[in-house]
DNA sequence: CCTTTTTGTATTGTGCGCAATTTAATTGCT
DNA sequence: AGCAATTAAATTGCGCACAATACAAAAAGG
């Protein structure tokens, strides 16, 4: 019952572009978990604070264009962080539609035991650096493609 | 409150290899939603798919090391897709530990009707298809890499 | 003004994704 | 043979991710 499928069969699971970039999301989740939970973070909330210490504070549709998720995924995961103290979140005195979430000190001071995450990853890990790079930004191109692929 | 940040800051979002990899996930998973739900699939599941035109029957563990999924993720998966009548589920009498996954005949069929899903997606994308191979070939690496850090 | 439309967020329901635990079958050891 | 250790799946519990829907505030248009 075996199919012996041709090189150039488009269903071939190895020649699919979605399935390792899916696969690496998954795997690259994996390694980040442990790590990060000892900050109390999950990975999508590490993306949040990474955002938010980068500008904050920010409405949850600003957040959600810099991470390219919508408010039924950060509206639930935006409360779990003001529960844990990292974040408020407040309605916007100028535009009562929007919600400012703004770090508390907690949050800020999260930043310094943050610091050592990207480097505790990248150490023991075999590749090159420069090569690393390269691929990060080819995969941000194709992002940048998919996102206006998206909206346009 | 704004952080000016150095460029390079390894806590900057754009810096970050794990982040366009999560975004260009979501990104793709959204954009094949439409288009596999006319075939009554979800992204995981067309992927268990692939690998069963690939060869089945399958246990589920062999399953689990071809796509990096776990029995957790994959047991309720295949009983939505035993319900939908695309595969079955039976014990192997040689080891009654494992599980075999086999294709039931509408789900052999359906192959045909999927084969138009890689050509759907990529017409109207722009970008070089060589390129595009070039990083399938990256993230595969990628993939390999991650894989062997989480085993050894 | 006052309705219509648009915009920003929240809610609901479904389906992953995974750590931790459980259950059951097989293998190893003596 | 008898019992511990290992292996394969299933279960449990939690947190995303997203489509669809709902709702309230703000713009827009008459």
């Amino acid at each position: 019952m075996t199919d012996p499928q041709h090189p150039d069969d488009p269903l071939r699971l190895d020649r699919q572009i979605c399935f390792p970039l899916y696969a690496a999301s998954n795997l690259i989740n994996r390694l980040y978990r442990p790590v990060l939970s000892r900050l109390g973070l999950t990975y999508p909330q590490y993306l949040v604070m990474l955002a938010l210490w980068e500008e904050a504070p920010r409405t949850v549709g600003a957040l959600g264009d810099a991470l390219y998720l919508d408010s039924g995924t950060l509206t639930p995961l935006l409360k779990r962080m003001e529960q844990a103290g990292l974040i408020t979140r407040a309605r916007d005195p100028e535009d009562e539609r929007r919600v400012q979430v703004s770090l508390t000190p907690a949050g800020r001071s999260l930043r310094q035991e943050a610091e050592h995450v990207p480097q505790t990853l990248t150490e023991g890990f075999e590749g090159d650096p420069a090569e690393v790079e390269r691929l990060r930004d080819s995969v941000q191109a194709l992002v940048g493609a998919l996102a206006r692929h998206g909206k346009g």
